[in-house]
DNA sequence: TATTCGCGCAACCATATGGTTGTATATTAT
DNA sequence: ATAATATACAACCATATGGTTGCGCGAATA
């Protein structure tokens, strides 16, 4: 089932997403590349505990990394945060259904 | 610091978002109110792990409980859906930003 | 009344997570 | 050539997570 493999992309992307460092990382890396080292400098953890959460956003597809000499710049990719706000938007779909349903409901009482 | 908290929800909505089970409890509890019971019996899973699957979601806020005689019913609240929406909002506007930039850089090539 | 049903909670287990330090390697700077 | 920088990776640790089973209690039912 293809839905399987969409829904683990979808475990990891959220998971990734669960932590404010890396919730900051996405904000830095969306508006253009940064080394690994760049972005550990503005956090107050070791340089491989970023480097750990930068792994778990490229596992996640929300980031890919490109060598540049010794450094690695990482740079956002939009595309699983659109599947997630695609999820997100299902939901309020669902919700929405919920209060056209209420509505047929309370029209029906008139 | 309001945001430390702010973050924190995040956190926990994220959380619980990433897995595919909650999800599908939220479906179905976006729709109408369901017992736990109602909603393990769905799941290969046993009923306590249900149990926490909605301890989960309700820490989040993402779902409330109304105790009904001896059920507890399970209804999907949106308006942490919509906090973790307005994220995803925030990081593609900030790519449009970074986009806008590039524009910016090659109009001036011409 | 006795029993079953729905739930909450605790104990337990295996694995994942988020942090650390230390070591190794490749690249850049002196 | 040497030193410093940027990264990768492994080992380790404490805690969190996701599942289980078992027990107790209040509510519904036979």
């Amino acid at each position: 089932m293809v839905a399987r493999i969409a829904e683990a992309r979808l475990d990891r992307v959220f998971r990734a997403l669960a932590d404010a460092t890396r919730r900051d990382i996405m904000r830095r890396t969306l508006l253009g590349a940064v080394s690994i080292s760049g972005l550990a400098a503005d956090y107050d953890m070791s340089f491989a505990a970023v480097q750990k959460h930068v792994a778990v956003l490229a596992k996640a597809s929300l980031v890919r990394k490109a060598s540049v000499g010794r450094e690695r710049l990482i740079s956002a990719v939009p595309n699983e945060i659109a599947r997630a706000r695609a999820c997100l938007d299902e939901l309020e779909a669902l919700w929405r259904h919920r209060l056209a349903g209420l509505d047929a409901v309370l029209s029906e009482k008139k």
